[in-house]
DNA sequence: TTATTCACG
DNA sequence: GACGTACGTGAATAAG
């Protein structure tokens, strides 16, 4: 669709006869033509281009995906110069970063704008430097948004009878459109269109008409009733595009709405429109285009006469466009679009033409409630072609696979479910039916059948593949050899938006059912519903048919729409950072760990539990001879009571339950005065955890088809961030104590390979060096010192063991959120000593100080906290009047940053690992080479490669992991790494 | 189902 | 004057 070629030969885009310039434009042939002004809106269009392109950086680091859509815009506009739509004259205008006049209409005036993506900032510059490049007039003033001088633009010109293309999508400036004058002298007047350059659709009447449903002219009093919540133009509360078209539509003018209002039905929307009269009013006002400016450069300037090739060239070499440079040197041709695109965005684009009316800005109201007798139980080959075929055209499928179990490694497939749009949704049975041979299994496609379509589909990279927790989805379809992508994910939509907020629901709060509840404000059917619960619990490949297609394309349908609501808010919202660049390219890579397993010893480990089993046996008996009577040693209430009733030993702290503490804590501390009891319970209780949850359970998870471990991950189990391990937890497997080391033994590499672990060093506190800005420790970090030794120095002035342990007491605890008594009781020492050690510190480190203070202001009035990649989490309780309550959030959101930007940085080195390893020739293959990442546990990665591979992997990992935080954030400090390797996890480390 | 305890970072 | 004492997790167990 680009491949216009120009038959001007020339070696730049476009260059038009270079001569002096003249009153007269003439066109390729030399003929007179109508001078046609294009005036490029650049600030809008790198937002756009920003989100929509993949996140490229040039030579030095710097990110210019933006940049790079911005300069093929360009190249694009000046090649279609001699197009007879094409344009003569051409500038940018762009929005100076300031206020405007509109702000003293009205204070809050674009006061909801996220501050623009970290990534993104770097690139404003860098649009300027493009337009230079292609030697094109700049235009920005103080106090003016770009708008005010497109329209001043656009009306001084067509006043000299010029037409006039505003390049585009902003629908304040199609206010503009279709604007045409008549000039004084008689000479034919020139119009006003738009050109939207990414979805390459002029924008004139119609469109307009189709969009709002008024006029152009109308457009402003529409756009004054609905407001904006992007520039927080207030409107009309409850007051939508649909409402405020038809109102305008009935009565022609949002002056005549005001007056008539009185006299309508009563409703809801009436009283709005009288009690927040005035705000539409205002907001008349604020989007009302100033066409009146003066023009900073007068209209001829503008004239396309030519690009010189020369600064053109420089700028495209220094910023890696070797395609866009390779055409300059060719002579002509189009710039091609990156092939990447983010097929997210083509499919809003394009939504309204799948029989979804209004799907795109406020989907909610015009959505009809879910319906679940719409759905259709796709039973033939027939019915799943249509259904292929349309979702390839729709470019986005919400999907949902049902199956036996929630372990993706087990789960067998009973079907699955797909939505194209609200209640457009069906459910197609592969597994129903029981095993009974004499049972009828009803009809269905067969599976290789079903697999083979849906295949093409689910990988093609133009259509978006939506689920809930897609992670499972694509472990299941794994397994019948889909690899399913590009994905998104509801559950992830949610979580970088609402992380700590609780959802509103009971239960897991970014659950499918409680985020339906919330935003669509829809009550799902539940998996208890259908397959009941506890020992009646049936399988889904068991439940009728028109009960399972019921529920499973409900859950597609709902998922459909909490993506359509829960998109939007992510960009609207500053969520985009953290989850087009961390969360969502994290996905396939967890999923890909979570395939990959790791192996362990089960003869090992059942000797373990042999061993700590026998232990326990032992332990157990000289306990009830020390008791003077049998007793469950694992119950802590029956334990209490021998203790501190029977025995009389001191002490003895109830809990609210009215139940004595037997923790650790307290234990020891009566071990301490000589209770033997004490001690051989602290022994017995630490061997029969490791048997309980590790040598037992551990051998329970190996899958009997791989032979391995397969660990679930969750991506929103931690509100800062962090992955949390599920089925079984490999982030807990002992290594503090000898015999829980023991267990890391265990888990193994396969013959030829070893495991490797690679971790942070202290990344936590080289991260609040950094946050907190404290001199001294960021020295001792870059020198690579003992940062405790350092710690205790700064505040004892000598290091001796005691102020060293007691500096990395203090330094953790800063970590956490500190009190004096939490300290006092971590140094055994008293409160008000702990006060003193706490002020010392402070002294020393004001930065810590300030950061304490500071972050939890921020927190208190804004409700939550960000890290330095924008994560955010939200604090419920942080202005609770409960102080308990209230404090434990302080400590909470004192901690969140720190640990949260560390589970940023370890994703980011996540997502980059494997691609690193394959460009180094390190990538997994068929026959067990290369290299494969196994385990994540906070601060460390786990990997299983070839024996001979360990010494060419091992700078690439450090350096993926070094170098995680850049290009968007450079920390002050290094991120240093250790690596080991060995036979097992143990020996790695 | 809830509380307690303890494994990890 | 009482509150409850370090952040973030998941699993096993006893007992209601």
């Amino acid at each position: 669709m680009e491949e216009t070629q120009t038959d001007a030969p020339t070696d730049a885009p476009a260059a038009a006869p270079k001569e002096a310039a003249t009153p007269v434009v003439t066109d390729a042939a030399g003929k007179p033509r109508k001078p046609h002004l294009y005036l490029v809106d650049g600030s809008a269009y790198i937002f756009r281009a920003y989100h929509r392109l993949p996140p490229l950086t040039n030579p030095h680091g710097t990110p210019v995906g933006a940049v790079y859509g911005y300069t093929t815009m360009l190249w694009k506009l000046a090649q279609d110069l001699d197009d007879a739509e094409g344009p003569t004259h051409l500038a940018v205008i762009l929005d100076k970063a300031s206020q405007s006049f509109r702000h003293d209409l009205y204070p809050d005036y674009k006061a909801n704008r996220p501050p623009p993506p970290e990534d993104l900032v770097p690139q404003f510059p860098l649009i300027r430097d493009a337009t230079r490049a292609f030697s094109l007039p700049c235009i920005e003033e103080e106090m003016l948004e770009a708008d005010d001088l497109i329209a001043s633009y656009a009306r001084a010109a067509t006043r000299k009878g010029w037409d006039v293309t505003i390049v585009s999508s902003d629908k304040d400036l199609m206010q503009l459109v279709g604007r045409c004058e008549e000039p004084d002298d008689g000479v034919e007047g020139g119009c006003i269109d738009m050109l939207d350059t990414m979805k390459n659709a002029r924008i004139d009447i119609p469109e307009v008409e189709e969009k709002f449903g008024v006029r152009p002219e109308q457009l402003g009093d529409v756009l004054a009733l609905m407001g904006d919540a992007v520039d927080n133009v207030p409107g009309v509360r409850g007051i939508g595009p649909k409402t405020a078209s038809k109102l305008i539509n009935e009565y022609g003018t949002l002056e005549a709405v005001l007056a008539a209002a009185p006299g309508m039905k009563k409703s809801k929307m009436q009283e709005n429109l009288i009690e927040h009269a005035d705000m539409a009013r205002l907001s008349r006002e604020l989007v009302q285009l100033k066409e009146d400016c003066d023009l900073p450069m007068p209209l001829e300037e503008f004239e396309l006469d030519g690009i010189p090739p020369e600064p053109l060239a420089e700028f495209l070499s220094s910023h890696g466009f070797t395609s866009l440079l390779k055409r300059l040197g060719a002579g002509a041709g189009s710039p091609s679009r990156p092939t990447d695109l983010n097929p997210a965005k083509v499919v809003n684009g394009s939504a309204g033409a799948q029989g979804t009316p209004g799907a795109q800005r406020q989907p909610l109201p015009e959505w009809p409630a879910v319906d679940l007798d719409a759905y259709e139980c796709v039973q033939t080959v027939e019915r799943l072609d249509a259904w292929i075929a349309r979702a390839h055209a729709a470019h986005a499928v919400a999907i949902d696979t049902e199956t036996s179990s929630l372990d993706a490694m087990r789960a067998e497939l009973a079907g699955v479910s797909l939505a194209l749009g609200p209640n457009d949704a069906c459910y197609i049975p592969l597994g129903h039916g029981s095993d009974d041979m004499f049972d009828e299994k009803p009809a269905q496609v067969p599976m290789d059948v079903a697999i083979a379509k849906l295949k093409p589909l689910l990988e093609d990279d133009a259509v978006l593949k939506v689920g809930q927790n897609i992670k499972y989805d694509i472990n299941v379809l794994a397994r019948h050899g889909i690899a399913m992508a590009p994905v998104e994910d509801t559950m992830i939509l949610s979580f970088d938006l609402d992380a700590g907020r609780g959802g509103g629901g009971i239960g897991n709060a970014h659950g499918m059912d409680s985020l339906a509840e919330t935003h669509l404000g829809h009550t799902t059917l539940t998996f208890k519903d259908i397959c009941g619960t506890g020992k009646k619990q049936i399988l889904f490949s068991a439940v009728p048919l028109d009960k399972a297609t019921r529920y499973a394309a409900e859950d597609a349908d709902v998922t459909w729409r909490l993506w359509k609501v829960l998109r939007q808010r992510v960009t609207d919202e500053g969520a985009a950072r953290i989850y087009e660049h961390v969360d969502r390219p994290l996905i396939p890579v967890v999923a890909g760990m979570e395939r990959e397993g790791i192996k362990v010893d089960r003869d090992r480990l059942a000797s373990l539990s042999a061993e700590f089993g026998g232990q326990c046996d032992t332990l157990e008996k000289e306990i009830h001879e020390l008791a003077g009577e049998p007793f469950t040693v694992g119950s802590p209430k029956q334990l209490g009571d021998i203790l501190f009733e029977k025995m009389g030993y001191k002490g003895g702290k109830k809990g609210k339950s009215g139940q004595y503490s037997t923790d650790q804590s307290v234990l020891e501390g009566l071990a301490a005065q000589g209770a033997d009891l004490a001690a051989r319970v602290l022994d017995w209780r630490q061997l029969s955890k490791l048997r309980s949850t590790y040598t037992e359970a551990l051998q329970q998870a190996i899958n009997p088809r791989t032979g391995r471990v397969h660990t679930s991950y969750s991506l929103v189990g931690a509100q800062t961030g962090r992955l949390s391990s599920t089925d079984p937890n490999l982030q807990n497997i002992p290594i503090r104590s000898e015999s829980g080391r023991r267990i890391r033994e265990a888990f193994v590499a396969e013959d030829g390979h070893v495991l490797l672990s690679a971790d942070y060093s202290q990344i936590e506190l080289r991260l609040a060096a950094h946050m907190a800005d404290v001199p001294p420790l960021k020295e001792a970090f870059a020198n690579g010192e003992d940062i405790h030794a350092r710690t205790a120095r700064e505040m004892y002035g000598e290091v001796t063991r005691d102020t060293r342990a007691q500096a990395k007491t203090i330094n953790f605890a800063i970590l956490y959120g500190i009190s004096r008594w939490g300290l006092a009781g971590r140094l055994g020492v008293e409160a008000d000593e702990a006060q003193a050690v706490i002020d010392r510190y402070f002294e020393r480190f004001p930065g810590i100080q300030r950061y304490i203070v500071t972050t939890l202001e921020k927190v208190r009035e804004t409700g939550y906290s960000e890290t330095l990649f924008g994560r955010k989490t939200h604090f419920r309780n942080i202005n609770s009047k409960n102080q308990a309550e209230r404090q434990g959030s302080e400590r909470a959101a004192i901690n969140a940053p720190i640990q949260g930007t560390s589970a940023d940085i370890i994703k980011r080195a996540m997502v980059r690992m494997l691609p690193a390893l394959a460009d180094a020739g390190l990538g997994p293959n068929k026959d067990g080479g290369g290299v494969r990442m196994l385990l994540q546990v906070h601060d460390e990665l786990v990997f299983e490669l070839p024996e001979g591979d360990v010494a060419a992997a091992s700078p690439i990992i450090e350096r993926v992991m070094a170098e995680a935080a850049l290009p968007s954030v450079a920390l002050d400090v290094p991120l240093g790494i250790d690596i080991g390797s060995g036979k097992s996890w143990g020996e790695a480390h």
